[in-house]
DNA sequence: GGCATTTTGTAATGAACACTACAAAAAAAT
DNA sequence: ATTTTTTTGTAGTGTTCATTACAAAATGCC
């Protein structure tokens, strides 16, 4: 039978986010992945294009899911709450029980010695970036923002924000640790 | 001649950080900390020994650097902006070409493999957290901050803005796309 | 100076590593 | 139905891994 392999894709992202790059070994991902190592060969070409591809994979998937948070909720200042919320939520809470964030707590590891691995982290902060920027560019169109509202670094200060979380999460800290201070968070990206 | 200790905790903290602790070999850290692997067996017990006093090394001295300039400066907002402007230099231009900060950025991918790993995070963390919210604290004693100022949660928030630093210095963003915002920051820091 | 301890230098150990080979089975394509 | 491609299942390859052994040299201690 041929597999899945969005599903092999996400279970090796799952893996790697446990163990990182160098911690996980092919057997590892093979298991994982429910495929033999022939097979991932043949199909993703090596262990370190594997990486990439998973990198890529959750960048454009799962570290998305605060971004769509934000985007969708009609009310700016419910936004940014609710970007901070799924951010936290999806730190400590993850169906994988993986804790943090792949890209910022494994993947940063690896970003001087995986070739290709440093411009994918780039790529996903600018993107990441714009996006939230956009967000702020479409309030101000609509006159709910100032005119001279920094869209870009207001969206770098919610970016930043979520790494802290991200880092106390993989740390093993509560959820309730993080969330006493959102108003005043929510406020501060707003001003 | 008997090895300098000190000296070769400090070159294992470099290699670790550089190459994370699975991919860190022991060959890279004896050649490194200058001595051959029966010394590094002898005085530091075996690799993941060495990884925890090198992470405990770090957690009390390096990462300590922006903490020492916030309780230096004696004025509160110059000494806010004191410590982002070193931990952003710590962050993108370290003596040892490291970018990001060790337990961010390398740390945190053992944090679940490697036993020991995440209470050290944890106390570095809630330590950090400690002794920033101890200056404003001492501010307030002063009247220079007022008295229902929330010292804890203003610590975490700076702490918080670090790390957003820390991952995109290690992703190897210029320092100057992280400098522009920083007057707000220290303002929504002491509001 | 003599003895004890540490370090050097080197080699060895058993296991694990990423990756490849290959035949048979299964699935996909025609 | 036949052919082609993919996958399975298994084993093998050469290298690297963390750690230990041990003799000789160097250093530290009394």
């Amino acid at each position: 039978m041929a597999f899945d392999v969005d599903e092999a894709l996400l279970a090796a992202v799952n893996v790697f986010w446990a163990k990182g790059y160098d911690g996980a070994s092919v057997k590892d991902l093979t298991e994982a992945m429910g495929i033999n190592s022939p097979s991932l060969y043949g199909v993703f070409g090596d262990k370190r294009s594997l990486y990439l591809k998973a990198i890529e994979r959750y960048a454009s998937n799962d570290a998305c899911a605060p971004l769509v948070a934000f985007e969708t909720e009609p009310e700016i200042a419910a936004a940014v709450r609710a970007f901070m919320e799924a951010a936290i939520g999806y730190a400590t809470e993850h169906e994988s029980g993986a804790r943090g964030c792949f890209l910022t707590s494994c993947v940063s590891t690896s970003a001087g010695e995986v070739e290709g691995v440093e411009p994918l982290l780039r790529q996903a902060i600018e993107e990441t970036d714009a996006r939230l920027a956009a967000r702020f560019d479409k309030e101000k169109a609509k006159g709910c923002l100032p005119e001279d509202f920094p869209s870009l670094e207001r969206a770098k200060l919610m970016f930043d924000l979520r790494q802290g979380h991200v880092f106390r999460a993989r740390a093993g800290l509560e959820r309730k640790s993080m969330t006493g201070d959102l108003d005043h968070r929510v406020r501060m990206v707003l001003a």
